[in-house]
Parts: structure tokens; C-alpha cells; sequence
RNA sequence: GGGGGCAUAGCUCAGUUGGUUAGAGCGCACGCUUCACAUGCGUGAGGUCACAGGUUCGAGCCCCGUUGUCCCCACCA
């Protein structure tokens, strides 16, 4: 039997195990069952934003899953996160690029979905191997199969059918517009902070008389746009105004004022102007009463031709000369300091203009109803199902989905012009203008948003729109793996969009994690520089103990801080499996180890036993509901407590002593329940598990493809196992007495016990004596043979005395009786008063009622016992 | 303004369909070089489960209200 490591060092065979995972293809998806059906789906290319805490989380609870569904038998697939939200970072790369020399035309727009096979050797190192040793799957091949022949040929197809169908069309719109990058964004790429600015109070003079109307605004350089004042329509204040026209000063343009509910009386003046083509109200205003719509800025945030004077400025420059023009004449009433909250690009921290602007545009209604069908009827489940309701809330309130971006990379927008006027939606390139047969066709410039590509993952990957044997075979998918955060970008997307191109749900099941924050409790991000590399933690502590200490102690959903006490308790935990697999193999020799059909059980091994197959229960059962933190605290309770602290120490006694048939006995047990140990914990911590598997005599199956423990009735000896506990009970109480009485531990202690189960005592003399530092058990009818000087106490099988001379002082020996006493006391009146409560009898299950009893029943016992003591002291 | 979360030990958090005396890790105190492990072993201290009400035989858990706190979205002329 070959030796194991004195030391638990993950460095010295993480790589090793993996490579040896990925060598017999346990990765690799197959659809033939009768293969191995471990699937994998490589996230997408932007997986460069992954390298934070957050992913790891993904990463590893999806792999848990996986590795648990697949030792169950299941054929799964899933759904690895992506972060289709860090364009950022994608904006980053391509800009470094540029920087190095890269031209435009050499990177080419078609960008990162599509050119990710080539980018991978640059940049996706650091990826694949954070991913590697997270021990999840990695498949580079099948990701740039994925992404350079199917994954465009989806989109134009979704892009298409949207297109046949009218859910698409392109359309005035006001949209966030950054001058700076000269580009759309959408409301999720807009940062809002509060700034401070100022409110300029304008007087409107009325045409035809001296009245004027005094509004108030931030963005004093759109009145050159403006196109009405509009007042609330019961504000009495202006009613009679209502109807009548100012001239707009500066500009001399005759503007009707108009009553709409959208003004707000109470707020400033009580009159806004109306700017259609650069605020989003007022463009609704402005349709509402038909007013003309006039650009007053250009792209790059300087004002347009149609501003006169003021055409070709910068618009905070104009925003000073159009003040200075309106104090000129008099109309500027006044000017307060005003903070409010302005939009910021998120790439480059721009001030965002809301203009109007042609874009293209996915009408959401007809899509998000079946999407919130299909949750209603429980198609696709929210784990927790709270999520639901924001999932739910965000679809009832939908608006259209702006999917045009100005970037120069990412995947262009299949429509086609032609000089004749006509418009082409295709799937692929034409060549002619199918109305006038022209050749000139030029492609529209914009690009889509990433997450209309993103939101075809599920079923893209599968090959969609042909009709593939994986499409067919793994679609719908399982479960999806996510932040609560990305439920809206991302989850909602995918849901309406599997519905809509591939007919169904994109997965059954969404499982949503909480986000891991730092020791501050504050989200990790670029900007405070608080995020930690997952590959330094994995560096110091190994993979598997930071995939354990990411799931433990975790509530479904809930967020969750990131610190290394954490994952030091965790590597801790590994330590200590580690260590115990030694003890276990280092016993073992060159014997051959029996199965338990073969050996005699003893109490104590009843006892490992059923645990481990109450373990084996609850553990499967919180994996099937996904509560991954629950099942690892369940499992890692029972290995240190139970496996280690008792089992392992009630062994020893048997593994030195000269009874060969006990020793061979304890032999198979710690050999099963080490065994099954190993499997229960493989989905968590796979790497480690996989090892000491390895060191196990004859293994021939590897624990990534070994079968999940099944719990077994009849391993499960209960009446046996709660009797042991009494073992236990004894052990820990002569513990505390020494302890108590300041008796040193090495110094051996009589016992004296008076008991009913004298046999379980006598089997388990010699673990006794061990594990509580006693010299010898002598089993006693009556308390008066203990001798005088002793210490009592009331155990769960009986009534123990340790005689411990000079170290008993009598007084302190009275005053601890009388406190135990005391609480009795207090237990017994609160169980009696259950008791004797007839709606408690009546109303309750019989089961609690039963209980309640006979807790109450030896309450009494005790107490009696207690008292008896008292008394002879 | 709309939606959602959180409030439990000194700290970070669990607590499953309501049912023993509410748990863990870390920290703290005391004691242990026991032949797998000091990344360890043993023993212990520490909680009015935010506040107020309700439902119930029974509430940390369910319902109503209050306070504090965090997040998402929208809006702010």
C-alpha cells in the first residue's frame, strides 16, 4: 500500500488530479448516456471579467452540483455564469490593443463573441487556470466551436425572426447617449450620482402682452430646443395661461403652453418647459400633444445648426452663453444651487445626454408575457422562489429593449441598405438588393447589445437554429447557476428568448447565490480595488479550500463576506480528513480489509454506523434542494465530531489491543465509513478526496465517476445508536469533573457506576477508560460503595460517583448539587406545566406529547438522584 | 416613488414544513507535547432572537405595525 503525505500540501496533487480528470475525458460532454455524461459548457469569452470572488462562487456551486448530479446517475447539463455585464473589461482589452498598435482593421469588428479562439492564447491563461483549479471543467475546443461557427449564426438567426415577426423595429427613442464615446447606453450602463448644479428660473414672455411665465431647469441650453411650456392641468395658478403661446426667447419660436399630468405643481415654478428630443418626460409629453421634436445637440455634445448663435459650441459653454444671453434681456429671475442626480457613463464617467436618436429596438411585451407565464406554471423554479418576485416585477414592467450599441467590435446588426431606400433584414450577407437588384448594400454600423447574444447561450451552444443531437438531447437544461444581481440582464433575457426562438424554458431550474463581499461587507469592484484574486487564495490555501468555505455557512441567496479566517477554517477541516485518512490506511497494513457483511459489529460500531447514514440522508436530501451550505455543515459536523473526535479515539483501544476479530472488525468500519466519507465530500472538495481515494486498496473506480452513497435502512441500528450516546455522555461527564475539580487530565480516575445496561459498559470498558483518563470502571448496586469523597453525578445510563479524596471539597460539592437541582427544578415545572395544559394534550401531536412525557419521567429520576445525594452529603 | 433583502453570542453567520434547554466558525478563558492531526485535543463562559402587538396548546420562524440598515429600479424639469 503506497504511503500517504505526512502533511496535507493541495499544491503537490492538484494539477496532478486534474490532469488526470481531463486525460479520461470526465469533462467532456457526451450525449450517450452510457458514456460519461459529465457535461460542460465553457463560459463565454468574457470570462476575463471572472477573476473575482463573485465567478468562484458560480463556478463552484454549479460544480457541486454537477459532480453530486453525476454521481447520482443523472444526466445533466448546465449553465456556467458569464459576465456579460463586464464590458467593461472587454472595452479594456480591445483598448490595449489599440495601444500596442493593434489596428482597427487587424482586430476587425466582429470582436470578442466571435473571435474568442484567437484571444484565448493571450489572454485566457489566467482563466483557464482559475478555472482549473476551482476543479471545474474547461473545454477550449468545444467554446471556440461554439463561438466562431454557431454562435453568429445564432444571433443573426434570432436577430431575423424577431424581424419577420415586427418585434423588432427601429425607432426614435430617447437614449442615453455618451459624447464622449459617442455611443449609446443602455439605462444599465448609466451611473447615477448626485451632483451639485444649479437651477436657473426663467420669465417666457407671452406672445401678445407683457405677462410672462417664469420655469425652472438644470439644463438651461435645451431651451433652444424647447417646443412648450406644459403646467399641471388643475393648477389654478395657470389655468387661464392654458391655450395661449409664449415666445421662446433666443429664439423667438412661438410655443404653445399645455396641461399634462405629468408636472408636478408643488415643484418648482409649477411650469416646465418641454424639450421633446433631449428628456425622456418630455419626449412622452411630447407625443401626448404632438409637439415637434428638435435636436438642439450633436453626437459629440456640442450644440447643433439648429441653435443659431450658439450652433457649434460645447454644451456647458453654451449652457454660460445662453444664461449670459437671457440675463441680457432680462429673463434670468434667478439662480438657485440645486443638487440633483445626473447620469454618468460607466466607462468613461461622461455626463450622459438623453437625446433622441434612431435605434433599434425589441418590442418587449409579446416576449415577457409567456416569460412570466412560464414561471406562474412553474416551467422554471427560483431557488430561493423569493427571486421570483423580482423577476416578475421587472417583466410587468417592461419596456422596450434598446439592442443598438455604436461600438465598432461586437457583432453587427444583419440589416442591409440599399441607394434604392430599401431595407434588408438576412441571415446572411446579400449580395443584391432583392427590390431594385442593386449591389450597393451597406451594412447597418451599430452593433448589438451583448446580451442579445448572451441571452441565446443556453440553447446557441447546442448548435440552435440546426436541429443538433445535443440541442435535442440537453435542451432544457438543468439548472443555471447566478447572482441575484444578473437576474434581470441575463436570466430574464434567456428565459424569454429560449421561449421564444427554441420553443421552451432555457433550464428548470435557477439557482441564485447571494454576492461575496468583502471583509466590509462592501461589493467587490474594479473601482475600490477591494476585489481578491481567487487564484491567491487558491495559491495559499488550496482549491478545495476555498470552494469549501465559499459554500459554507451559506444561506441560499443571501450575501456572504469574503475572509481568510473563513477559508482557514476550511483548509483546517481538509487538514483534518487528511489526517484521519492516515490514521485509517497506517492501521490498515497489508491486511486485507473486510466488508461489513464480514465482521461482527460492536455498539460503538452500530453507533459510526447509523450516523453516518443519517448523514448520508440528510446531506442527498439538502443537495436535491440545493443547500449546498446546509449539506456541507451536516457533512463536516459528522466527519471532525463524530468520525474523528469519537469513532476514530473508541478505535484505538481495538487497533492495539490483541483481539484480532475486534481489530479486524474496526477495521472494515473506519474503511466504510472512510470511504463513504470520501464520496459524500467529492462534490466539495474534489481534489483532495480524489487523492486519498487514490491511496485506498483496491480502488479501481475514480471518485468523479463513483456512485453517491445511498442511505441503507438497514445500517441504521437507532434503538442501538441513542443507547451508545449514553457511552458518550459518561465520557464527556467525567471530563468536566476533572476539569471542574481541577484534577490534572493524566491523572487516572476511578468510576463507580450504578446502571441498567451493564453489558454496553462492559464492551466498551476499555474506550471508556481511554477516553475519559479513569483507571477503572467498577459497576456498583449503590452509591454507598463509592466510598466517601466523592463526586456524583447523573448520567444518561445511570448514576456515576468518582472518588477523588482531598480534591472534593464537600461545600463547593453541595452548591454545585443544589444548582443542578435548581434547574431541574425549573425544567420539571415548565414540562409539567405543558403537561397539565389540556389544549397542549389535546391539540398537540401525539408524537410531541410523548416526548414531552418522557422527558418529564426522568426529569423526576433525576431529581430523586440529585436529592438522594444531597441529602448524604 | 416602485420592488426586494437584512436585524440571532464580542465578530462573521446558520437555524429545513412552527415542537427538547436556540447552533457553528472565529475570538475569549482554563487545562493538555495522549503514539493521525498544535492547521491539534479537552473543558467552559457568552444570546430578552431589533421594538410593539396578533394568530397558536406552542413563535427566532407565520401575520400586522414601528424603528434601524443595505441593495436594485425609476424619477428628480
Amino acid at each position: 500500500m503506497k504511503e500517504m503525505q505526512t502533511t496535507y500540501d493541495p499544491k503537490s496533487f492538484e494539477d496532478r488530479i486534474y490532469d488526470f480528470w481531463g486525460k479520461n475525458h470526465y469533462f467532456r460532454a457526451e450525449i450517450d448516456k452510457k458514456k460519461i455524461p459529465f457535461t460542460v459548457m465553457m463560459p463565454p469569452p468574457n470570462i476575463t471579467g471572472r477573476l473575482h470572488m463573485g465567478h468562484a462562487m458560480d463556478e463552484t456551486m454549479q460544480d457541486v452540483i454537477v459532480r453530486f448530479k453525476r454521481m447520482q446517475g443523472y444526466c445533466t447539463l448546465w449553465l456556467p455564469g458569464t459576465d456579460h455585464a463586464s464590458l467593461a473589461t472587454e472595452h479594456k482589452i480591445v483598448e490595449a490593443l489599440r495601444k500596442e498598435g493593434t489596428s482597427k482593421e487587424e482586430l476587425g469588428r466582429e470582436g470578442f463573441l466571435t473571435r474568442a479562439w484567437e484571444w484565448k492564447e493571450q489572454y485566457g491563461g489566467k482563466i483557464v487556470e482559475q478555472l482549473k483549479k476551482l476543479g471545474c471543467s474547461c473545454d477550449w475546443d468545444r467554446l471556440t466551436f461554439t463561438m466562431d461557427e454557431r454562435c453568429s449564426k445564432a444571433v443573426n438567426e434570432a436577430f431575423f425572426r424577431l424581424y419577420e415577426k415586427g418585434l423588432i423595429y427601429r425607432g426614435s427613442r430617447i437614449i442615453n447617449w455618451c459624447p464622449v464615446c459617442k455611443t449609446a447606453l443602455s439605462d444599465e450602463e448609466v451611473t447615477h450620482t448626485e451632483d451639485a448644479g444649479n437651477f436657473w428660473h426663467f420669465a417666457y414672455p407671452l406672445e401678445g402682452s407683457d405677462e410672462k411665465i417664469v420655469i425652472a431647469t438644470t439644463r438651461p441650453e435645451t431651451m433652444l430646443g424647447d417646443t412648450a411650456v406644459a403646467v399641471h392641468p388643475f393648477d389654478k395658478r395657470y389655468s387661464a395661461l392654458v391655450g395661449r403661446k409664449i415666445i421662446l426667447p433666443l429664439v423667438g419660436r412661438s410655443i404653445p403652453i399645455v396641461a399634462d399630468e405629468y408636472v408636478d405643481p408643488a415643484f418648482g415654478t409649477g411650469a416646465v418647459k418641454i424639450t421633446p428630443a433631449h428628456d425622456p418626460n418630455d419626449f412622452e409629453v411630447g407625443l401626448r400633444h404632438d409637439l415637434p421634436m428638435i435636436k438642439v445637440m450633436n453626437d459629440d455634445g456640442t450644440m447643433s445648426e439648429n441653435c443659431g448663435e450658439f450652433a457649434g459650441l460645447d454644451r456647458y459653454e453654451a449652457r454660460k452663453r445662453v444664461v449670459e444671453a437671457m440675463k441680457e434681456r432680462g429673463l434670468l429671475v434667478k439662480i438657485e444651487p440645486h443638487s440633483h442626480n445626473v447620469g454618468h457613463c460607466h466607462r468613461c464617467n461622461a455626463t450622459i445626454e438623453p437625446v433622441i436618436s434612431k435605434q433599434w429596438f425589441v418590442k418587449m411585451q409579446p416576449l415577457a408575457k409567456p416569460a412570466i407565464d412560464a414561471v406562474v406554471k412553474n416551467k422554471t423554479k427560483f431557488i430561493p422562489d423569493r427571486f421570483a418576485k423580482i423577476y416578475f416585477n421587472w417583466l410587468e414592467n417592461i419596456r422596450d429593449w434598446c439592442i443598438s450599441r455604436q461600438l465598432w467590435w461586437g457583432h453587427r446588426i444583419p440589416v442591409w441598405y440599399c441607394d434604392c431606400g430599401e431595407v434588408i433584414c438576412a441571415r446572411e450577407t446579400p449580395s443584391v438588393c432583392p427590390k431594385c437588384g442593386g449591389t450597393h448594400l451597406k451594412q447597418d454600423e451599430d452593433c448589438l447589445d451583448t446580451w442579445f447574444s448572451s441571452a441565446l447561450w443556453p440553447f446557441s451552444t447546442l448548435g440552435w437554429p440546426e436541429k443538433t443531437e445535443e440541442f435535442e438531447y440537453f435542451y432544457p437544461t438543468d439548472v443555471l447557476v447566478t447572482g441575484y444581481d444578473i437576474i434581470p440582464f441575463w436570466v430574464m433575457r434567456m428565459m424569454f428568448s429560449g421561449i421564444e426562438y427554441a420553443g421552451k424554458v432555457p433550464f428548470r431550474d435557477v439557482l441564485i447565490h447571494g454576492l461575496v463581499r468583502d471583509e466590509l461587507g462592501r461589493k467587490m469592484s474594479k473601482s475600490l480595488g477591494n476585489g481578491i484574486d481567487p487564484l491567491e487564495v487558491i495559491d495559499k490555501y488550496g482549491a478545495d479550500s476555498l470552494r469549501l468555505s465559499l459554500v459554507t455557512g451559506v444561506a441560499p441567496g443571501n450575501d456572504t463576506r469574503f475572509t481568510d479566517t473563513k477559508v482557514e477554517a476550511a483548509r483546517n477541516f481538509i487538514n483534518k480528513l487528511w489526517n484521519a485518512s492516515r490514521f485509517v490506511l497506517m492501521n490498515a497494513k497489508e491486511e486485507k480489509i473486510p466488508s461489513l457483511e464480514e465482521v461482527k459489529l460492536h455498539p460503538a460500531d452500530r453507533w459510526i454506523i447509523s450516523k453516518l447514514m443519517s448523514a448520508i440522508r440528510d446531506v442527498t436530501i439538502s443537495l436535491q434542494k440545493y443547500e449546498l451550505g446546509i449539506a456541507a455543515e451536516k457533512l463536516t459536523d459528522f466527519v471532525w465530531d463524530d468520525f474523528c473526535d469519537w469513532y476514530i479515539e473508541l478505535s484505538k483501544p481495538a487497533l492495539y489491543g490483541d483481539d484480532a476479530e475486534r481489530r479486524r472488525g474496526v477495521l472494515g468500519v473506519l474503511f466504510f465509513v472512510l470511504d463513504s466519507v470520501l464520496k459524500l465530500l467529492h462534490p466539495f472538495i474534489p481534489y483532495v478526496t480524489e487523492e486519498i481515494h487514490g491511496f485506498l486498496p483496491s480502488v479501481k473506480t475514480p471518485l468523479i465517476v463513483s456512485e453517491f452513497p445511498r442511505y441503507n435502512a438497514k445500517l441504521s441500528y437507532r434503538r442501538e445508536a441513542t443507547a451508545f450516546e449514553g457511552i458518550i455522555d459518561l465520557v464527556k461527564t467525567v471530563r468536566a469533573v476533572k476539569v471542574d475539580v481541577n484534577c490534572p487530565p493524566s491523572k487516572k480516575v476511578k468510576l463507580y457506576l450504578i446502571t441498567d445496561n451493564k453489558r454496553l459498559v462492559q464492551l466498551n470498558k476499555s474506550a471508556i477508560l481511554r477516553l475519559a483518563g479513569a483507571s477503572e470502571i467498577e459497576l456498583i448496586e449503590d452509591g454507598a460503595e463509592a466510598g466517601e469523597k466523592t463526586v456524583s453525578k447523573v448520567v444518561e445510563i445511570g448514576h456515576l460517583f468518582i472518588p477523588l479524596g482531598e480534591l472534593v471539597d464537600l461545600e463547593k460539592e453541595r452548591v454545585r448539587l443544589e444548582k443542578e437541582l435548581e434547574n431541574v427544578m425549573s425544567e420539571i415545572s415548565r414540562a409539567g406545566g405543558k403537561l397539565s395544559n389540556n389544549n397542549f394534550i389535546a391539540k398537540a401531536p401525539k408524537k410531541v406529547v410523548e416526548d414531552e412525557r418522557s422527558k418529564y419521567e426522568k426529569l423526576l429520576d433525576r431529581k430523586k438522584k440529585i436529592e438522594e445525594q444531597i441529602s448524604k452529603l
